[in-house]
DNA sequence: TATTTTTTCGGTAACGGTTGCGCAAACGAT
DNA sequence: ATCGTTTGCGCAACCGTTACCGAAAAAATA
């Protein structure tokens, strides 16, 4: 079965006029007379003619298409982050394709060069928690393609980031369960090669160095993976270990699910024995028992900050103004004080 | 600045030979010698020639893209199919361009033809809530371009579906609340115009008939968004008024978890008073207290099994024996027990 | 009526790559 | 030396669309 879409040579044929008439009639140029135009449009409807956008691609150098590479889809912040892309890119006029790295290096370089391939106009990404070497991204920001970092990325001079304010959302974080009495703060650290990591353990650490409380080893620890069942874990080795801890700091939600899971199931409290905070809002947080207090992350707003920041780059590249600098923004976190860590004040419901 | 890629005419050029020796060194073609092929490989290599898709795209007739039109992203479900479908779509070299339709008809129809338009190989499509009319889906059906509708769809003779059995995954549900003791179970309905709330529905009766049991229409409750806050608004109206219910089944998870809500904050008992069953699997289902019983969707394989059904059309189309013809493929559903649905046995931890 | 201007359209090339066909040189066989 | 066969490469067309340059026909001006 054979099924040919109608060209334009198709109406022009049809009507023994030139195709380069036909074009223009189609996109109402002055030179063409208004019966052509008619006859023309009236062709094209009856045929149901639909432009062929990837020949418009290859004439104009430009796809209208982002490219959004993804550690992970199925993850409540950055599924959040796509619809916030999603939706500017569809205002737009732009695809959006996606690529998932799956947290592998590997898969995003292939990701990387595959979207570079297809002449995407732009790339948004968010850097897997295996990358360590930049060489894929800096290949292409020399190349002249327009990117935007989110969440994650890299210190690069000459790129744009959308972030999150991960220090002072940390410091929040530990400020509220000092204030909340809490002596012995741990912290689930994230995977160590992402600066939200980094900047997360940072800001846990000047809280309590600006409230004059000790910095203690034993109770920072390590998650390199960052999911739940490593929350639950490390709490429970934790628990079972003799350091004394009133409260923990996650590194994301996630984390300190798990740690709220091990935590109850050792018999403990929460939060009259540990209190808990977490990091990202996750939606179900508010639903635990305790419900969860987290720092809230607007992923939405960031997949939209990072989108409307590609496309004005894309929109530069087109007037030739564009060089590759680096321009950040920041988004503010909010601290949302639910059960888990409130010591002091006994909620009714 | 400016950024021009380099080609294979500058290969040519640089080497004094043709584009199409050119071409076909890179491809390795047996008409070739090798003493050129390793010249322009190298050269290929030093200038970091990357061929431009675009131009093979044209030429092709074919783009090596699927497009993805899906109900919400941000949802656990979807966003786990989405994860399948990337997963086999990138193996096979395909990529993924996503399209939200945000329940909406109206983008969903607007996602379809921009999509068509931009040549999609093939599409993947499950329905938005308010999706009553189908002249959007025929209209692409009859060009030829291969549809696999995933989750929710519609009668189609000429397209192919992955679904889940939704009938025996409700009746698997109720069952199994009958099982436990329970005698007034009532059903919170999906949003009407998808035929997984009516199949499930139907599943949810035929449970009932099954076991000669009363179906009442006072504990068919109609719920038209499915979400958590309807999910507890309905569950409050109806504890709140003198029907007597000693079992919950919603459609999905989210409405679930809302009903729990609700029933916890009127003070009865999760499942002692009142017993939960819900729908989908929602990875947090089991951090709540109870933990929410639920039927498993295999989401990822759904987006594995369509991505997969939808290739090997397009491979059809490639040799020309395609024909949009019906092909289903019905996953199964699995019943997870936990604490929300567990009357008769007292589980510990 | 002759000349200029405007209106309206066609031809060609180009975007970057692939491919069927043809052709010359080199090679082998007779 | 002659003929046939490889070997290796170039030409040109093509995918669908549009920009640029002219040119014929119609209208306006002299």
């Amino acid at each position: 079965m054979k099924f040919n879409q109608v060209t334009i040579k198709d109406i022009a044929r049809e009507l023994n006029i030139s195709p380069s008439t036909v074009s223009r009639a189609l996109k109402d140029h002055p030179d063409i007379s208004v019966d052509t135009k008619k006859a023309v449009n009236a062709l094209a409807e009856k045929l149901n003619y639909q432009p062929n956008i990837v020949a418009l691609n290859l004439r104009q150098k430009k796809t209208n298409t982002i490219g959004v590479i993804i550690p992970e889809v199925v993850h409540f912040f950055f599924s959040t982050v796509i619809s916030g892309i999603e939706d500017v890119a569809y205002q737009a006029g732009y695809n959006v394709i996606l690529a998932q790295s799956n947290e592998s290096y590997v898969r995003e370089v292939a990701h990387v060069k595959a979207l570079f391939n297809s002449r995407v106009d732009g790339m948004l990404l968010s850097l897997s928690r295996e990358t360590t070497n930049f060489d894929h991204v800096e290949s292409i920001i020399s190349k002249g393609v327009p990117i935007v970092f989110y969440d994650r990325m890299y210190h690069s001079p000459t790129s744009s980031k959308v972030i999150v304010d991960d220090y002072a959302g940390a410091k929040e974080a530990v400020n509220h369960l000092i204030e909340q009495g809490c002596k012995s703060i741990a912290h689930l650290v994230g995977a160590p090669n992402l600066i939200i990591s980094i900047d997360r353990l940072r800001g846990y650490k000047d809280a309590l160095k600006e409230n004059k409380m000790e910095i203690r080893e034993d109770l920072i620890l390590a998650c390199d993976s960052g999911t739940f069942e490593e929350g639950k874990s490390v709490t429970q080795k934790l628990l079972n270990s003799k350091v004394k801890v009133d409260a923990i700091f996650a590194n994301n939600d996630p984390m300190a699910m798990g740690a709220m899971m091990a935590i109850k199931e050792k018999g403990l409290k929460i939060p009259q024995d540990i209190a808990i905070v977490g990091f990202s809002n996750w939606f179900f947080g508010g639903l635990m028992e305790p419900s969860l207090s987290t720092i809230d992350q607007p992923g939405f707003e960031m997949g939209q900050e990072a989108a409307r920041l590609l496309i004005r780059q894309i929109d530069m590249k087109e007037k030739d103004e564009y060089e590759p600098v680096e321009e950040i923004k920041v988004l503010k976190t909010r601290l949302v004080i639910r059960e888990s860590s409130l010591k002091k004040q006994s909620k009714k419901k």
